[in-house]
DNA sequence: ATGCAATGTCACCGCATGGTGATATGGTGT
DNA sequence: ACACCATATCACCATGCGGTGACATTGCAT
């Protein structure tokens, strides 16, 4: 029996990703984590306090959500481009990012029934990476004067769509065909991604 | 102590709703459900077998899931309709049904996460409603012959909307704003909706 | 009215959960 | 080498869960 509490730590917060990947959000709880961790149980609350606390701890030491500059690591290429190819792109890219991010998915469909630490936090990060997100495109498009694109509202159209890859990507984990969509392949992604190009340049011609 | 097997069973049956409504999923089990009707629990198992059971003659009990009467209560209308304007119409409807059914909205969100007799009920109607809708749609837009919109994948196009519309209404059982529209008010679903005409009419121009 | 099956009640089981106190054992400075 | 405090273990509690068997009561057919 070794004696480090930096590394029990790291092993309790690792383990609560770990069983979450596992089991999903169900198994999560003081006595699943820490068994995994291989600790006992009564040092979650020594060390964090509470359960929640150090689901609060996982969620912010892992990357649970794209930053803007997953999302837009090159802003002078987009820069360049018109604004529907540019929210076609980022859309894109969105749904990529979230796609790699099973632990993600896990936590936003739990989102959808229960607010706790884990959710919260995601929701914080989300909120501040979503209106980061929206400025940053709102004044590309204004840099955009050759544009008439004034009376669109983007955000309304972003919101539904987004919202719709989200959803698929959540919907994917169980499911494998949604609506005829192969959602358990890349191809039916592909599907979906040429129909978001297909409905946004219809909205600038 | 009045002994009627039809009325307990009804009482437990309409107990299962109650809960959903009430506490939420995490809420529904044997005692719970036994305890708010009135009723000893063990006659949840004589009468149905299991609680997964119970759950499923609750399913069936209700109209969980939008039919194609109440989405299309009037094909001839349809008909008379391009495709673009005739697939807008139907999509607000759906999200319209769909923010009608707070039950629904609750075991959808359950379904991204676990699958048990209440989900995979849903998801069969689903699935089946689904399909005949699809079908539906597309038997009308091939009738219109004078359009040529032959290159369009609608059923990706319609995938993406109403999953779109689907989480969105999800999330506003738990959340009053996303991304700027208020999902609380009537006026926010109005915004998506538009963005959604948008959308569509940009498709077939 | 009586007997009996259908209906409903109650007490209990095993199990897993979140949470806590007393206790053993390791690392470390003197 | 020793002592001490941080670190980790163990046994235990109350609670709620799904589930079951023995028993009480009702309603109905005879």
């Amino acid at each position: 029996m070794v004696k480090n509490k930096q590394a029990t730590q790291d092993k309790l917060i690792k383990a609560v990703g770990e069983v979450l990947a596992d089991v999903g959000f169900s198994g999560v709880g003081v006595n699943a984590v820490a068994k995994r961790a291989g600790v006992d149980k009564v040092l979650i609350y020594r060390y964090f306090g509470s359960f929640d606390k150090l689901c609060l701890a996982f969620a912010q030491s892992a990357d649970f959500w794209p930053s803007l500059k997953e999302l837009i690591p090159d802003p002078e290429v987009l820069s360049a481009m018109g604004t529907a190819e540019r929210v076609t792109l980022v859309l894109k890219r969105f749904t990529t990012s979230l796609r790699k991010r099973p632990l993600t998915l896990e936590v936003m469909a739990w989102e959808l029934l229960e607010r706790n630490a884990f959710t919260i936090e995601l929701e914080n990060v989300r909120e501040a990476s979503g209106l980061e997100l929206n400025r940053f495109m709102q004044d590309l498009s204004l840099s955009n004067t050759n544009e008439s694109t004034d009376e669109i509202d983007w955000l309304a159209i972003t919101t539904v769509l987004s919202a719709g890859m989200q959803y698929l990507a959540i919907r994917a984990r169980k499911i494998n065909v949604y609506n005829g969509i192969e959602l358990n392949k890349d191809e039916g992604w592909m599907q979906l991604e040429r129909s978001i190009e297909t409905l946004i340049a219809g909205v600038t011609t």
